[in-house]
DNA sequence: CTAACACCGGAATGGATCGTTCCGTTCCGC
DNA sequence: GCGGAACGGAACGATCCATTCCGGTGTTAG
């Protein structure tokens, strides 16, 4: 049997693979500074297993990055296809913030040097959140522009848990469409911190 | 000449002793956990000057927290003042969050072993947050809870920028008014992070 | 059945960071 | 001038952490 034995040992180090992943989502998400012992401990392997899979601690930085900058551009691929406006908006800010994908991308940002091809999706994914807030832009009050969306997702990345982060979407998503002229001025690039 | 001298060298002293306070908020609002030579650094003083004032990095931690608790507690007791019930409590969220005191206090929990008198404070402040916050609530959507009010707050800290902060608490303010009741369970004890 | 092997757990290592102490210097106030 | 408060910053010791290394273990091919 060449191809069909997944069992015993492959089946085990599979398995292995995919808690250290969980584990170091689970861990750098509280603290992306923890140390990478935390990793191995919370998935409850030695610390060997994960530099079999790694090269070092910034390549699992990155691997968590760049999943979650593909997740992001998924949600909003799938939210693309939804036809009314505002409702498409929703869904994708709503599985943005559920999978807590801005944190992933954005506090993770300095914890290593991002690939070109990172790069390039971080690009892409912008892009696509564009179009979907211009889509709804009619409908919001006046003065909302892209980059105060990105502040938002910042600001529900400091609320624990996903159903907690639900509650205050909602909030969020009224104070959006209703109200005047937001005021002052919108996050310049310095504020926002993107990779360079 | 007893009292009148605080010229030069006195003069000096209290002069780093304030650049002292300024740079720790600084520093310790940038990253809780900064060195504290970085604070000397930033105060452009040596490090004696720092050990001079304060026994140890926990105490000027301490100190910090405190200021900011106590800041907290005068913005409430000024916006009581106000007549209209909604807009005493907007007063008071504007207030508490242009100084980014909920960072002072939050984020630097756990970096320090708080006293009795800050607990007592701390106590005195969510009373006083309380009041401002019943008196509100008829006028805001139904569900929101005091508890709420505290995660909103955590949100803000995420802003970078006074004046940002602001553009984002009238947008929250627009939220927390209009629209239905909120989804899911507001946050529990242990999402909010107090002191034990 | 057994010999290689892939994988693993966790101790050992070497370097970096940081809180705190210490000492020589400066300069105000008399 | 002189005493001493206040200072700057080097030195020290402890802690933390990424990475390496080695001995053990279950699996699988033959």
């Amino acid at each position: 049997m060449t191809t069909s034995s997944t069992a015993g040992r492959a089946r085990q180090a599979a398995r292995n693979s995919e808690a250290i992943l969980t584990a170091a989502r689970e861990v750098f998400l509280a603290d992306p500074r923890a140390p990478i012992s935390a990793v191995a401990e919370r998935a409850g392997v030695g610390i060997s297993a994960l530099y079999r899979r790694y090269p070092g601690k910034e390549d699992l930085l990155r691997r968590l990055c760049h999943d979650g900058l593909l997740r992001f551009i998924a949600e909003a691929g799938r939210a693309a296809q939804e036809p009314d406006d505002w409702a498409a908006f929703e869904m994708f800010l709503r599985g943005v913030v559920e999978a807590d994908v801005h944190s992933l991308t954005v506090h993770l940002a300095g914890t290593f040097t991002p690939t070109a091809e990172m790069r390039a999706d971080a690009v892409r994914a912008n892009d696509l959140a564009g179009a979907l807030f211009e889509r709804a832009r009619p409908l919001m009050r006046p003065g909302a522009v892209l980059d105060d969306l990105t502040m938002l997702l910042e600001m529900c990345a400091a609320v624990p848990g996903a159903e907690l982060r639900g509650r205050y979407v909602t909030l969020l998503l009224d104070g959006l469409r209703g109200g005047g002229e937001l005021p002052g001025p919108p996050p310049n690039g310095a504020e926002l911190n993107r990779w360079r």
